[in-house]
DNA sequence: GTCTATATAACGATAGAC
DNA sequence: GTCTATCGTTATATAGAC
C-alpha cells in the first residue's frame, strides 16, 4: 500500500490525538468547550514536540511554550497540572494510539511473510505521520516517572514481541529459515527506529518512506528467507533465549 | 578478535581520554598539577555521563555534579568555564578518540569483506568500552552549539562514509552484489548504534558483544553477498489490506 | 450579569556563575 | 557562600460570549 493511501485511511492528525487526550483527561482539564480545548491542546502538543526536538523537553521552559503557542502561562495551566504531567500526557496518548494501530496490523491473518511486511509498513507509515511524536517519545523517555517509564519499556518490548511472534510462526511453519528470533526482531526494531530518529538524513537524501520500506524488507528477507544447509531435523525452531 | 584482546590492546579508559582533554584545554584549566587535574576531570566526566544517562544533561544541575564528584561548585569551575563548555569538551574529546581509532581500523588494507568486518567489530568494541560516552553523545547532541552541532553531524556522516567506501569498493570489485550503497551503509550504522542505545535490553538478555557482532555480520553479509538472480515468487508483492 | 477562558503578576525555589 | 536570572507554579484580575 502506498503511503498516500494509508494516510487517508487513518484519521491520524495532531487533532485526533488531542481529542483522545481530552477525553482521557476530561476531569483534569478545566476547559469546558471541547472544540476550544482540542484546538489549544493541539497547539500545546505541537509546540512541545517542536521545542523539545530543538533543545529537549527539560531545557524547554513553559515560557518558551507560552510564546510558541500564543497562550499565556495561566492559560497553559488550565490544560495540565504541571510540566511533568504534560510529558506523561503526551507520551501516554501517543503510546495508546500507536499501540492500537500496530496491534490491529499484526492481528490480520496472513502468511508470516505478508504479516511481517504488513507490520513493517504500518510501523514506518505511522512513524512517518507522527514523526515528531516518535522522536519525542524516544528522546524524552528518561524524563518520565517510574510508573510511566515502566510503561514505556513495556511498549518498546511489545513492538518487538509482535515481530518475534511473526518470526517464530514463520520459522515453525518453514516459511523462514532457522534464525535467532529475538536478535532478528531487535534488528528489525532498530531499522524501524532509524527511520524516525534520522529523518533529517533521509530527507536530505530524498529517500521516501516507500523506498525505505522496500529496502528494509529486502534486507531482512534476504536474511530470514535464505537457504540454510542445516535442515531442521526438529520441527520446532531451536531458538533459545538466554536468561 | 575477541573483545578481551581488543580491550587490552587499546588504552581506552576514562583517564586516558581525560588526559587528552587536559592536554587540549591546558590553557583553560586552572589546575596546575597534571595528575590532580586528570583525576578530577575523570570524576567529572564519569559523573556527567552517569547523571545525564539518568535524567539528561540539561536536567542535571551542577550541584548534582558537585555532589556526585565530591568537588565543590567553585572547584568545578576550575575545570570548565560553564555548563555549555563542559558538554562541548566531553563531546569533542570522545569524537576525536573514536574518530581516530575508527579511521585506523578502516585504513588497514584487506579485501572488502574483511575490511567491513574489521570496521563493524571495531565500532562495536569501541562502543562497548565507551558505552556511556556513546550514549551520551547521541542523546545530548542537540544541546550543542551550532558549531559543535555541525561537527557532530559531520562525525555521524563520517562513520557512514567509511562504510560506504568499503561497500563501493566491494561492489566495484564484484565481492559484493550490486546494492544500494548509501542505504546499506545507513542500515549498518543503525545496527551499530542499536548496540549502545539499547544496552539495557541486550544486557538483560545476556547477549555479549561478540554474539551481537556475529549476528550483525551474518545479517549484513546475507544481503550484500547474495546472488542477485531475480526470482521473486511474487514480483513486488504489495501488502494487501483487508477491508 | 454570569460563566468561561485567558492574561497578569508575583512567589518561592533553584539554576548557573563567580 | 552569594548573587542574579529564570524556573515552575499559582493567586488573582480581566476580557469575552451568550
Amino acid at each position: 500500500m502506498k503511503f498516500s493511501e494509508f494516510r487517508k485511511l487513518r484519521a491520524l492528525s495532531s487533532e485526533s490525538i488531542c481529542a483522545g487526550m481530552l477525553a482521557d483527561n476530561r476531569d483534569r482539564i478545566r476547559i469546558k468547550k471541547d472544540d476550544v480545548a482540542v484546538k489549544n491542546l493541539t497547539r500545546i502538543m505541537d509546540g512541545v514536540l517542536e521545542l523539545s526536538a530543538r533543545k529537549g523537553f527539560s531545557a524547554m521552559s513553559l515560557r518558551d511554550l507560552s510564546r510558541e503557542t500564543g497562550l499565556s502561562m495561566g492559560a497553559l495551566y488550565s490544560y495540565f497540572a504541571g510540566k511533568d504531567e504534560l510529558l506523561d500526557m503526551i507520551q501516554r496518548q501517543g503510546t495508546k494510539v500507536v499501540g492500537e494501530l500496530l496491534a490491529e496490523a499484526a492481528s490480520r491473518p496472513a502468511p508470516p511473510r505478508d504479516r511481517l511486511r504488513e507490520v513493517v509498513y504500518t510501523h514506518l507509515y505511522l512513524s512517518e505521520m507522527l514523526q515528531s511524536w516518535f522522536y519525542f517519545s524516544f528522546m524524552e523517555a528518561k524524563g518520565l516517572g517510574r510508573e510511566q517509564l515502566k510503561k514505556a519499556i513495556e511498549t518498546e518490548l511489545y513492538t518487538e514481541s509482535i515481530i518475534e511472534e511473526i518470526l517464530s510462526d514463520g520459522a515453525r511453519s518453514g516459511d523462514f529459515a532457522s534464525i535467532d528470533v529475538p536478535m532478528t526482531s531487535a534488528a528489525v526494531k532498530a531499522l524501524l527506529q532509524d527511520w524516525y530518529l534520522k529523518r533529517w538524513k533521509y530527507s536530505g537524501r530524498g529517500v521516501t518512506v516507500e523506498q525505505y520500506a522496500r529496502f528494509m524488507i529486502d534486507l531482512v528477507e534476504s536474511y530470514i528467507l535464505k537457504k540454510r544447509r542445516k535442515v531442521p531435523a526438529r520441527p520446532a525452531a531451536p531458538v533459545r533465549r538466554k536468561k
